[in-house]
DNA sequence: GTCTATAGAGGGATAGAC
DNA sequence: GTCTATCCCTCTATAGAC
C-alpha cells in the first residue's frame, strides 16, 4: 500500500474513533491532513473503502490469531488465556481500527458486511467452543456458556477505550492482571 | 412530558442504537412516525434535544442508584453485586438510551455534555472507591484497582449489546450467573 | 498529486396554509 | 398538530486546470 494511502487511513482511524464514522467528513479528514477533500481520491476510492480497509485489516487480525490457537492442542483454560492475550496485544497495535470495527460495522455495504459479521460470528463461536469444552472437562464452571462468552468478550472488546489510562502500564503486568482477573475473579475467599 | 413526545424519544432511541446519532436523519424518524420531519419540531426543539433527553434521563438512574449504594452500610463486594444488579436492572429499563449513552455522549453540546461527562467520572469513582475499600479490607484481591474496575464496568456497560440475546433469559438468573462469573471468575480451581 | 469549482443529494430547521 | 414548500448548509464525489 502506498504511503499516502496510509496516512489518509491513519488519520482517518484516529477521527472515526473521536466522533464515529458518520459524522466525520471527507472535508475533516483532508484538513486533519493539510490538505483538500477532492485530493483525497487520487489514493482512495471513498469514504467506504476507508471504512472497510480499517476494519478488514483488524478483523482478519482476530480471525487469523483465532484460528492459530483453535488448531493448538491445550487446555481449554490455556487457550482462554491465549485468547486474553492475543486480544491485548491487536488492541495495543490497532487500537483505532477496533473502535472502528467495534462501532461503525453497520455502516459496511454489500460484501464487506456479510463478511466481517460472518468474521465475527465464527470468532464467537470458537470462543464459545472453547467454553463449552473447559466446562465438560470440568475445568469451569458450569455457568450459562453464553453469560461467560459475553462478559470476557465485551471486556477484552472494549480494551481499547481504556488504552490511553494503560499509557503507563506494561503490557505483560497487563495481561497478567488481567488473565487472572477474567479467569480467576477478584475476591479472595472463594 | 406529553405523549406523542415520549413516542418520537422512543422511536429516535431505537434508530440511534441502530445506527448511531450522527447515522439517523430527523427525517428517518418522522418516516419511522409515519409523519412529516418538520411535525416533529411541534413536540421538541430539534435534534439535540432528542439526544440531551435520552442520555440524561438514563445518566440520571445510575447515580442515583449509586448514590444509594455509596450511602449505606454494606461489606464492600455486597455494594458491587448491587451495583451489577441495578447495571441489569437499568439495562432492562432503558435498553436504548444506554446504547446512545455509550456511544453518543460526544455529540451532546454545551452544558448537557460537561454535565455527563461529570457524572461519568463521579460514577467511576465512587465504583473505585467501593473497590479500594475492599482491597484493604482484605475482601477483595491486590490488583490493580483500574482493571478491576475496568474490567466490570465495561461488562456491564455493554449488556445492552446482549439484551436481546438474554430474552429467555430470567432477569434474576442472569443477575447470579453475572455476580459469580465478574466476582467469583470462571475457573474451579483456585 | 493537488488544487478550484461544482454537481447532485440530503442534512436541520422554519414559515405559513389548513 | 400536520402538512407543503423552502432556506441554507454540508455531504460525497467528479471534472478539469495546473
Amino acid at each position: 500500500m502506498k504511503n499516502r494511502k496510509k496516512e489518509i487511513l491513519k488519520v482517518a482511524a484516529y477521527l472515526f474513533k473521536e466522533k464515529g464514522f458518520s459524522a466525520v467528513s471527507m472535508r475533516d479528514i483532508a484538513k486533519a491532513m493539510d490538505m483538500k477533500a477532492a485530493s483525497l481520491y487520487n489514493h482512495i476510492s471513498g469514504k467506504q473503502e476507508i471504512l472497510s480497509t480499517l476494519i478488514l485489516e483488524v478483523a482478519a487480525a482476530f480471525t487469523s490469531q483465532m484460528d492459530m490457537i483453535t488448531s493448538e492442542t491445550l487446555p481449554p483454560l490455556k487457550k482462554i488465556e491465549k485468547v486474553i492475550e492475543i486480544h491485548i496485544d491487536i488492541t495495543v497495535n490497532y487500537s483505532e481500527n477496533i473502535a472502528t470495527l467495534n462501532n461503525d460495522w453497520v455502516h459496511l455495504e454489500g460484501d464487506d458486511l456479510k463478511k466481517v459479521v460472518k468474521m465475527r460470528e465464527d470468532y464467537e463461536e470458537n470462543f464459545r467452543g472453547i467454553i463449552k469444552e473447559g466446562i465438560s472437562q470440568g475445568a469451569i464452571k458450569q455457568q450459562h456458556p453464553e453469560v461467560i462468552l459475553f462478559s470476557i468478550l465485551s471486556t477484552l472488546r472494549t480494551l481499547y477505550l481504556w488504552n490511553e489510562k494503560r499509557g503507563k502500564m506494561d503490557v505483560n503486568i497487563l495481561k497478567k492482571d488481567m488473565v487472572s482477573v477474567l479467569l480467576n475473579g477478584i475476591c479472595i475467599s472463594n
